[in-house]
DNA sequence: ATTCTCACA
DNA sequence: TGTGAGTA
C-alpha cells in the first residue's frame, strides 16, 4: 500500500482528532464548512479523518495562534492548489526556478507579518 | 456512549 | 465560537 494512500485513508473519528489538535469539534467542523478539510463520511454520516486532514488542521492551528484570520487561511489553501504554480515551475530552467523559489520564499515570509493578517494576498497571485 | 445538524435567553 | 436540543 503507497504512502500516499495511507495518508489519505480515514481513519480517526472527530474525538481522537480533537485531541490530536487540541481543537473543538465546533471548529474542526467549522474549518470543513469553509473546504479547509474534507474528511470522508461513514456509515451513520460521522466524519472520518485521514492523517492528512490532522496535518491540515494543525496546520490551520499553527496560522490561527499567529493571528491569521479565516479569509487568509483560505487564501494561503487555495493558491496551494493553483496549478499555475506547478506548470510555471516545469517551464523553468533549473536557475530559473531557484531564483523563483527564493522571491518566492521571502514573500511569504514578509506576508505573514502583514498583508495576511488583512487577509490580503491580491499582490501574490496576479 | 458518540457524533450530527441546527439554532441562539 | 460556545452550547444545548433532539437524533441517528
Amino acid at each position: 500500500m503507497s504512502q500516499q494512500l495511507r495518508r489519505t485513508m480515514p481513519l480517526l473519528p472527530i474525538s481522537i482528532v480533537m485531541q490530536l489538535t487540541e481543537l473543538t469539534a465546533r471548529q474542526i467542523r467549522y474549518y470543513e464548512d469553509h473546504d479547509l478539510i474534507n474528511p470522508a463520511r461513514t456509515d451513520g454520516n460521522r466524519r472520518m479523518f485521514s492523517l492528512i486532514d490532522v496535518d491540515t488542521l494543525l496546520e490551520i492551528k499553527d496560522f490561527l495562534e499567529q493571528g491569521i484570520n479565516m479569509a487568509g487561511i483560505k487564501k494561503i489553501f487555495e493558491m496551494k492548489n493553483q496549478p499555475l504554480i506547478a506548470e510555471k515551475k516545469a517551464q523553468m530552467t533549473d536557475k530559473e526556478l531557484r531564483s523563483f523559489l527564493r522571491v518566492e520564499m521571502q514573500q511569504a515570509g514578509r506576508m505573514q507579518k502583514a498583508s495576511l493578517r488583512q487577509g490580503d494576498l491580491s499582490r501574490f497571485y496576479h
